[in-house]
DNA sequence: AAACATCCTTGATGTAGATCAAAAAATCAT
DNA sequence: ATGATTTTTTGATCTACATCAAGGATGTTT
């Protein structure tokens, strides 16, 4: 099990049949494995807005995303919310063994889900030891950026918060487009002001002040509510706080 | 695969052969499997205080906690450093597939660990599927627990914070005990202030603050500076937050 | 085009927790 | 015990972000 750095491989997202094609072409997979979980799953559309499950509910599917973002949420008994996961095409949702959602999951943009039904991805773990495994990288690749994540919320300035945020949602999507324009990037923040805050840990006027502040200072530009332009994208790293390499997240 | 919630399954700490073994007794086991782990294993101790590994190092062992307590953290450039696990016993650290220790490992008390050289655990994992299924299941949990923290860090007050801290290590100490005292909790607080402070992503004055506060208030008493004492572990619960519950953590 | 609903921005003010500073406990060494 | 070191507590002050409040954009419905 050789493992390499799984961020920029990406190839492609056809969700064709293995859930493992979603990150990277797998060599391992047989072509009869191929045909169980062709027979095994389905796709579910959603608009944007709209709740795939909310948390506690019951959730007799696992899934990974086509095209789209899902966002994972907790919220507390008062209405405080804390994203805790952002699912971009690719990743996997819901956990072998557990038959209700522990999070609200929601479609922050129109989304497609290829889904698996439970049971039998179960039985087919069992009896497929590579998935098992590769779920488990999938999996330990997941915890590091939710400990990165744990980093940005407790020790970084609102600032930082924003300035990391951005750079993981222009970077993934870069590598998306295996576009290299080393200089000016440019993409759609898929997510509210609000979906933004309830990521950081901030309130939604924090987000937005701290926007209008890298906007006047240069570091990013703005066309219309969404579409973001950043100039200089080694620039806006500098704003993290992060060591330059840049890390797992998301 | 069926699985059901593991907190408080926790039965043995023997480390004998297994690393499942740690966490509930593992009916799987074969005993050629236990064999082969029996020859790739070794103990470590560490004084508390020691570092196991620095974030960065090389890392050629996965190890489980047999005694004592080891935490994860991550530092900035600038020193803001922000723990992002606590591994009791039982829990695993380490991931087949990396080379280096992406956290600063470090002993929080005594602490023996169980290590396994990565090399041959990793031909295991690839021959006995099982074990990667059961490291998923152990992964899984730990992230439910991270992102669980990640609820804490980015909504809750510093007095939520501390509570839900204490709550956590009561309800795994007392697990681990098999002691059901309803009514009085005592046990040793394995961490330092500053310790507490970087787990909750907070100032080290604030946590003394915030103890100084519960204690006032008669929802914990101490002895000496580690020695607490909860005397009512549901008015306690009540403080952090959380529905009642109780959630994934540690 | 007017009315409405979202989403975003900006301003004024308040406060939880950080920071700075020092003293008090506890622990350790001689 | 006595002094030295580490850890914790407490106080005074400051500030980053939250909260409260209002006003603009933008898009949608009729």
């Amino acid at each position: 099990m050789t493992r390499v750095k799984p961020k920029l491989q990406t190839i492609g997202h056809d969700c064709t049949a293995c859930p493992i094609r979603h990150r990277a072409v797998c060599a391992r997979c047989e072509a009869d494995e191929l045909q169980v979980l062709e027979n095994i799953k389905y796709y579910r559309s959603f608009e944007a807005g709209q709740t795939v499950v909310w948390a506690g509910d019951n959730m007799d599917f696992v899934a990974s995303v086509v095209t789209g973002i899902a966002t994972l949420s907790q919220t507390m008994e008062d209405g405080r919310r804390q994203m805790v996961g952002l699912l971009l095409p690719s990743d996997f949702a819901g956990r072998p063994g557990r038959s209700t959602s522990a999070y609200d999951v929601t479609a922050a943009t129109n989304l497609v889900m290829c889904c698996f039904r439970r049971k039998p991805f179960e039985e087919l773990m069992l009896s497929t030891p590579h998935i098992a495994q590769r779920l488990l990288e999938m999996t330990l690749d997941e915890l590091d950026a939710a400990r990165e994540w744990m980093l940005l919320l407790g020790r970084k300035t609102a600032r930082e918060k924003i300035a990391s945020l951005l750079c993981i949602i222009a970077r993934r999507d870069a590598s998306l487009q295996l576009s290299q324009t080393h200089g000016e990037l440019r993409f759609d923040l898929p997510l509210t002001r609000e979906a933004m805050s309830e990521y950081l840990g901030l309130t939604l006027e924090t987000v937005s002040r701290q926007m209008s502040s890298l906007r006047k200072q240069g570091l990013i530009m703005t066309e219309g509510k969404r579409h973001i332009i950043i100039p200089d994208f080694d620039q806006l790293l500098e704003e993290t706080g992060d060591d330059s390499d840049g890390g797992f997240l998301v």
